[in-house]
DNA sequence: TATCTAATTAGATATTTATCGAATGAGGGA
DNA sequence: TCCCTCATTCGATAAATATCTAATTAGATA
């Protein structure tokens, strides 16, 4: 579940979310600069300006050559720019998500309410923790399938009584839709965005 | 001195600088969400997710809609972009470096080695501090007129017994030129960048 | 009105990260 | 070789900032 990419992007931003740091990109990005000089401009002293110049250096911002013992720092413009462009699309930043894990949260709301024989101790209150059980529930009815409202109750009454509400629920949370007594599900992409109300 | 350009960049990427944030980002990037969805999403409390989402609504970076007391946090995609443009070029970042405070470093060095009266105490052993030292008496001979050694060692003179050693060091720091026992000022552009040897 | 839920604010604590002084390493000269 | 300068590494302290619990605000509903 290793995604290097978006430790990356964290360790950049990391980097540039410091002032001194960026003063020191503004002073490499001029013209080279010696550590002693840099310390001198921003008005730190070496060992500091060497440990944020190494940690610039590491992602590669910053270029670093060596003449007798003065080391001469640099700015290394295109992987800046390089990693400046990975925040540009909607779809990078989408992706930064990917490490989320909305499922623990689900199980553990599943694991309070759901009993070892699948039976529902009860309806849970808040519109989240509902909206997790009959998310459970409704992913026990075949997509595409088309049920009466018989069939619907007589499954729900294996969960809990009252199948009524559940029923009602599924309808009102957008996960089934209903038509002249037939139920049906509707897409996930419809409901996971747990809007309703 | 205020540039409160530099510090809306610094506060983007501080911004960025968090693992939460940036998955805070990219699940309000996929669609919206309430602050409890969020805070499920990313096993954090409801306070610390409001928290954060604050710090990105302030800049721009998520819009925030109420729907009864339900918050609903989004991306705001354009404004990402934008603030991500700005580090795309070198000049941008060179600009960073404007907050440096050089004068009061060299000013500093003054103090320690030039007495009351104008006349230096000795001439510094480090490379940096010779320069700033140099820097301030090369800048009290006329920029384009010509002096012959005779003038310049008198000048010196007045500055410090050792009139050759700052004479021979003009020469080194490229501050000075010299053909034919005539010597001139030089460009500071060409020895600001404080490289010599 | 009393109550419930969602969100925010406040205040305290914990964690992370910057900074410094001291010690160490490395490269040239005298 | 000994010394001098520049830079880095180490270890300890200081500053910034994330996180939590508890208390508060606000909207909706019975």
């Amino acid at each position: 579940m290793e995604t290097p990419e978006h430790a990356k992007l964290l360790q950049f931003f990391k980097a540039l979310a410091h002032e001194s740091r960026l003063k020191l990109l503004g002073l490499v990005a001029q013209r080279e600069h010696s550590v002693q000089d840099l310390a001198a401009l921003v008005g730190l002293k070496e060992p500091t300006v060497s440990h944020h110049l190494t940690m610039l250096k590491n992602l590669g911002l910053v270029s670093q050559r060596q003449d007798a013992n003065t080391h001469w720092y640099a700015l290394e413009p295109e992987a800046v720019a390089n990693l400046a462009k990975r925040v540009l699309s909607r779809e990078q930043i989408a992706s930064l998500a990917a490490d989320s894990a909305p499922d623990d949260w689900q199980a553990k709301v599943l694991e309070t309410f759901v009993a070892p024989d699948g039976v529902l101790k009860s309806i849970p209150a808040s519109r989240k923790k509902r909206w997790a059980v009959l998310a459970w529930l409704v992913r026990q009815f075949e997509d595409g399938r088309r049920y009466s409202e018989a069939e619907i109750n007589a499954r729900l009454k294996e969960r809990h009584p009252d199948s009524a509400t559940l029923r009602r629920e599924f309808i009102g949370y957008k996960m089934m839709a209903r038509e002249s007594g037939v139920y049906w599900r509707l897409p996930e992409r419809d409901w996971v965005s747990e809007a309703a109300a």
